[in-house]
DNA sequence: GCCAACGTTGGC
DNA sequence: GCCAACGTTGGC
């Protein structure tokens, strides 16, 4: 990638509670994906409208477990919200690609001085984040994940 | 179950 | 257009 800089992966950060929509429901939708909606946030709405498909996510469970759980794609991007009847809001699909050997805690997170300023951390209720590349990577490694 | 953070709503 | 009141989210 990288030649004309327009097909660079980006990172991001789907929050869900497991009791709403969890990473199992996720995994079991398999390739088809699922629809991110309700999203009813402008600053979580705005980071849906800058996913390229092909972006990819970790999935974090809110609230119970409080850990990322696993690696989404995205794989439709932005697009009118169906259970929106404002208009107003969008979402993107997205598609569980593999678990995490090892879930990162938030505890974790919050103990790594180098994730210190993820959003996860100092913007918590905010359900749909950028992530850095490097804080991507080190996540990565933290999760069991090689390469 | 409590409380802090923060977005939204509505009165002025 | 400001700001207080209120509702929701999410960590603890």
């Amino acid at each position: 990638m990288g030649a004309g800089g327009q097909s660079v992966t980006h990172y991001w950060l789907f929050k869900s509670e497991p009791n709403a929509w969890s990473w199992p429901q996720q995994v079991a939708k398999g390739e088809a994906g699922e629809p991110w909606s309700g999203v009813r946030n402008a600053l979580a709405q705005q980071q849906m409208k800058a996913m390229q498909v092909g972006d990819l996510g970790f999935f974090y469970h809110s609230n119970i477990g409080k850990e990322i759980v696993g690696v989404v794609e995205v794989c439709q991007a932005f697009q009118p919200d169906p259970t929106d009847s404002t208009q107003k809001w969008g979402l993107v699909y997205v598609k569980a690609v593999k678990p995490c050997p090892k879930p990162v805690t938030l505890a974790q997170v919050k103990a790594t001085p180098a994730l210190s300023n993820m959003k996860l951390v100092t913007m918590s209720r905010l359900s749909v984040q950028p992530v850095r590349e490097d804080e991507w990577a080190l996540i990565c490694q933290m999760a069991g994940f090689h390469g």
